[in-house]
DNA sequence: ACCTGAACACCGTTCAAGT
DNA sequence: ACCTGAACACCGTTCAAGT
């Protein structure tokens, strides 16, 4: 327990961790397109620049929210069989892109990933391997699992709707505004699935998942069966 | 044939395709970043402001670009079985989206599809739709194949390499950094996998995705059998 | 009807100056 | 070592003025 420093008015002083995390509940509240560096200075009561002495820019900013948002999800755990331990990392995932809808269209991941995201994508892949994935299999596991789960939580993020109450309104609305004659399937779906009371988008997540998983499960049988008199690695 | 009205310096007269197009080009060449209304006008030799005559705002222009990709995309045939209809859109689909990466993280499609849009969505629904998916399995199968596609996009796009000659280069820049012994599995596929000449991500497109539509397909099967004796309809 | 120039309220970022 | 104030080169957008 070291106490942090404080200046006259009581302000902790920075650090790059604290700047981090303000960043991210800002972007949280007010979208990413609010987060200046000015707006976020003064959410910690300090000047934009500031901020250099614990940045070196914008660009590394984001990159460092979103491997502290990768720091959010579950790891895939070594006593759960492999399906299980991905599932429920992949349930994670999704909740994680949910709470941060802004980390979902940042590109910083892939091109200079931190070591939060290094770790998580690390474990998934020993977690892949060892259940008898080969290599290919496991980089096509990862591509089709990663896919599914980024762009699920992209397609939810830009629903024009967020809470249940508000589905329906805004459905209301939109297939007001849909000539049903042109668009007979769309007004279709939205007016008996969509606007069905507790429907709820996050919901489909699951079953989407569960499909790909059935399917790996399927190629991982398929690729053991071929490999099987001389089973013993 | 009418005659495109010119000024004295031989500029065609602006409208709103023409912004567009344009505008498509630009992200496409420079980036969605570098896409502003000063550097615009400049590509089409007019002042900035002379768009604000075509388009309404920034985020309008956005929302148009959208559309006309989507425009892009090939419409599931009705002369194709449902799988094959939907693989070759989605594969189109894929590749148009790789053509235009700076569509995948714009919102606009969800919160105010254009024409096109509808359009896709709309035929997308039906060839479901006619093919014997209930509304609700037809809900399930848009949202697991769209998820796939927008995220598969996505990784394609923030993957640190882009030509294939390139991916040797950086991902051997990206091993030499990468902790080989806190990162085993990442650094041994990153070796053995993308490494390998003739590697390319996007390769790894059509596996997922037919992972998705046969697990669509024994969806659909076992719907149809629980339906089984009054199959009309 | 369409285009322009000047202006406004913002951006990210630098740099010398303060403590 | 960290924070600030002023400044620079940008943004999107408005509005009155031109043709």
């Amino acid at each position: 327990m070291h106490r942090v420093s404080r200046d006259d008015e009581g302000h902790q002083r920075l650090n790059r961790e604290r700047v981090l995390s303000v960043s991210i509940a800002l972007a949280d509240r007010t979208g990413i397109d609010s987060l200046t560096m000015r707006r976020h200075g003064e959410e910690l009561g300090v000047e934009a620049m500031s901020l250099y002495n614990h940045v070196a820019n914008k660009v590394d900013l984001l990159n460092g929210m979103v491997d502290a948002v990768f720091n959010e999800i579950e790891l895939p755990s070594h006593n759960d069989d492999w399906k299980t331990a991905m599932r429920k990392r992949s349930v994670s995932f999704r909740a994680v892109l949910s709470r941060h809808p802004w980390a979902t269209g940042l590109k910083d991941s892939g091109t200079n990933p931190g070591p939060a995201t290094l770790r998580h994508h690390d474990r998934v892949i020993g977690t892949l391997r060892n259940a008898g994935f080969s290599i290919a299999m496991t980089a096509h596991a990862f591509s089709a699992l990663d896919s599914y789960i980024y762009g699920f939580a992209m397609q939810e993020k830009n629903l024009p709707f967020t809470t249940e109450e508000d589905t329906a309104a805004r459905a209301h609305i939109m297939l007001a505004q849909l000539p049903a004659n042109e668009y007979p399937y769309l007004a279709e779906l939205t007016a008996d699935h969509v606007l069905k009371p507790g429907y709820n988008y996050a919901d489909e997540f699951p079953l989407g998942l569960e499909l790909i998983l059935d399917g790996l499960e399927r190629w991982l049988e398929k690729h053991k069966l071929e490999q099987e008199p001389d089973t013993e690695r």
